[in-house]
RNA sequence: GGUCCGGUAGCUCAGUUGAAUAGAGCAGCUGCCUUCUAAGCAGCAGGUCAUUGGUUUGAAUCCAAUCCGGAUCACCA
């Protein structure tokens, strides 16, 4: 049951019947009321008193009066000061609101029932491990999936994998060079890590050869391009692409490491993918769009052969999309692989989850697809993301200031565990529930930080200050959970209907918050935006504090007040399960 | 240089389809565990919302200009 949304259509209603003014019931705005005032919610009066030639505060009256005749049964009392409208909700209404919330044996919602969502996150390359940058793009891919598929939406999760290019050939080249013969298993080394110790050997030696080659009197430029270490990768690449046997052999076993190496991350860290696409399937897929384009005179052809197109109407540029050799770029390469996956799965939108230093490629790939009169092209959407930043900077592989994310989880699961021991409340555990609780407030605290702020904004990491599990964070949220559950497992609520009774104000502030999570899976689901959902877990886990502060449940005034409380604190557990459930983390029942 | 994004408390962030005295957390300072989990609660302190001007009954929010930071504009991916 949505509350605002009802209080709107009476509003909308009374507005209608008696002032003869018709309005959308969408339209009005109806906000929580601010603490310090009295009332539910409060109606902002300016913008509809205009139109009704009213003074707000005579607005205010009328339509208080009003909806307190018209709707006895939901409508208390009202005040209005200055502009506001604040509505009291009758304890009838709430009361039976919680009973139907009890009732209730699903959250899910249906409002994007029949869509066909893919989302495409992740999206690795395989010369390097996983970093802190990647653990907030897989994060955020997770999470949309999953709220997507609570609001009814079929959805296909994918990554794609850049397995190929200049970068792969620049690890196996270092691994030739320096490993003799050496692999993870021999030295006991998780699979991208130790193909990305060969990425980082790669340009320890080129750098070393390129300050040879200068002392020796070259240009530093020269020098880049006739290092014989570049030279040999850049072989190596064309070997590849001419489908060399050796190449491709060692190409598959350093690849085939990596994904080792990842595929144990994801399991970590609860990453999955229904589809993976390996960019040395589909980098040369979209060829066929530039004949289908030029065609179409959507491309042109310039002397040199290269193939582009003119988007300085649309306040772009111009943008090549083939070699004047015949080769694809990366743009191409999307661009076919957009229409594969469509091909496959037929898709009513394809959310790419990539940082925002891509904005420009992406509104390129979508205008192009766009120009090609795609009937995909308009469900594409970009979920665009800024970058993890230290205090310094952005992290740069060169300068070791990456932070990784195996590295990160090992961390934050030696700090649950040193935390919990310090506390000591779970020594009844078994070695595998401590195990499992340190991985679930360790993941619930590092998903909480990178998923609470808002996905566009880049967002800085300390790597000098720990990721805190007091505050707003996801162990304070599963701290209150945990307290719930205890408390539950000495007394369950009864079922049936709940007693008439009041609410004491922090009753009532719980109860507005358990009220208030359709709206925000709406928002979060509309603004594609993780985070609302996480403020919210937060929020109402402190309203929960507040009053479990304030009021005994298990030793209540009267049997009534008991089974509210033990409602209140039910529902609360459950939402709070279900808003982290949206964030990809899981909550303990104990801790 | 063109385009785009950002600048809110010491720090990290909310709030930006205009609306009540700009909110949290951390850090600092006070209190609260013989009673349901103190990873908690209650409180104090901390702000020229980058600057200037404009629109409006009302601006952190909209507009313009300026300053600062970042991204991007490759026959790289």
């Amino acid at each position: 049951m949505r509350v605002i949304a009802q209080i709107k259509e009476m509003l909308a209603l009374v507005l209608d019947e008696a002032l003869h003014y018709k309005t959308a019931p969408e339209a009005l705005v109806i906000n929580s009321t601010k603490p310090e005032f009295e009332g539910d919610y409060t109606l902002v009066l300016f913008s509809l008193a205009k139109p009704l030639r009213l003074a707000p505060e005579k607005l205010g009256e009328q339509l208080g009066e009003l909806l307190v005749q018209r709707f006895p049964a939901q409508m208390a009392r009202y005040t209005v000061i200055k502009g506001f409208l604040n509505l009291t909700l009758t304890d009838t209404y709430w009361l039976q609101f919680l009973d139907e919330q009890a009732t209730r044996n699903s959250l899910q919602e249906t409002w994007l029932h029949g869509k066909k969502v893919m989302v495409e996150y992740s999206s690795p390359n395989t010369n390097k491990p996983l970093h802190l940058g990647h653990l907030r793009n897989i994060f955020l891919g997770w999470s949309v999936a999953e709220i997507l598929k609570n609001c009814g939406a079929e959805v296909i999760k994918t990554c794609v994998v850049n397995d190929r290019g200049i970068h792969i050939c620049k690890s196996m080249i270092a691994w030739q060079l320096f490993a003799n013969g050496a692999t993870p298993l021999s030295t006991d080394t998780k699979g991208d890590h130790f193909v990305g110790d060969y990425y980082v050997k790669f340009n320890d030696e080129l750098k070393r050869q390129i300050e040879q080659l200068v002392a020796s009197g070259r240009t530093k430029q020269e020098a880049e391009k006739e290092a014989p270490i570049m030279k040999a990768t850049q072989q190596m690449l064309l070997d590849w692409e001419a489908g060399k046997p050796e190449v491709l052999s060692l190409w598959n076993t350093m690849n085939g490491w990596v994904y080792e190496g990842f595929e144990q991350t994801y399991r970590q860290i609860g990453a999955d993918f229904q589809k993976t696409y390996y960019e040395s399937n589909t980098y040369l897929l979209g060829k066929k769009f530039v004949s289908e384009g030029l065609a179409q005179g959507v491309f042109f052809t310039k002397e040199d052969g290269s193939t582009w197109i003119d988007l300085t109407a649309e306040g772009l540029d111009q943008k090549l999309v083939l070699r004047g050799d015949g080769t694809s770029v990366y743009i191409t390469q999307d661009l076919g692989l957009a229409q594969e996956k469509y091909n496959e799965f037929a898709y009513d939108q394809s959310i790419y989850v990539i940082a925002d230093e891509q904005n420009y490629h992406m509104k390129v790939l979508q205008l192009i697809l766009e120009k090609l009169q795609k009937p995909y092209a308009k469900g594409i959407f970009h979920l665009s993301y800024g970058m993890v930043e230290l205090p310094s900077g952005r992290m740069k592989s060169r300068e070791g200031t990456v932070v990784d994310a195996d590295d990160i989880v090992a961390e934050m699961i030696a700090v649950a565990r040193r935390k919990t021991e310090e506390l000591g409340k779970v020594k009844d555990f078994t070695a595998e529930e401590l195990e499992s609780l340190y991985r679930m407030l360790a993941l619930g605290a590092l998903k909480f930080f990178l998923l609470r702020v808002d996905p566009k904004k880049k967002m800085i990491f300390n790597p000098e200050e720990s990721i805190d599990f007091q505050g707003f964070t996801g162990p304070f949220v599963q701290y209150t959970h945990a307290r719930i559950c205890s408390l539950l497992k000495k007394e369950a609520p009864r079922s049936g209907p709940l007693p008439a009774i009041s609410f004491l104000p922090a009753e009532r502030e719980l109860l507005l918050q358990i009220a208030h999570y359709p709206v925000v899976l709406e928002q979060a689901v509309s603004e594609q935006n993780p985070s609302v959902l996480a403020i919210y877990a937060f929020t109402l886990a402190k309203s929960f504090n507040s009053f479990y502060n304030q009021h005994s449940v298990m030793q209540a005034e009267s049997a009534e007040k008991k089974q509210l409380r033990l409602i209140l604190a039910q529902q609360t557990a459950r939402l709070i399960d279900a808003a982290m459930g949206n964030l990809g983390i899981a909550v303990p029942q104990r801790m």
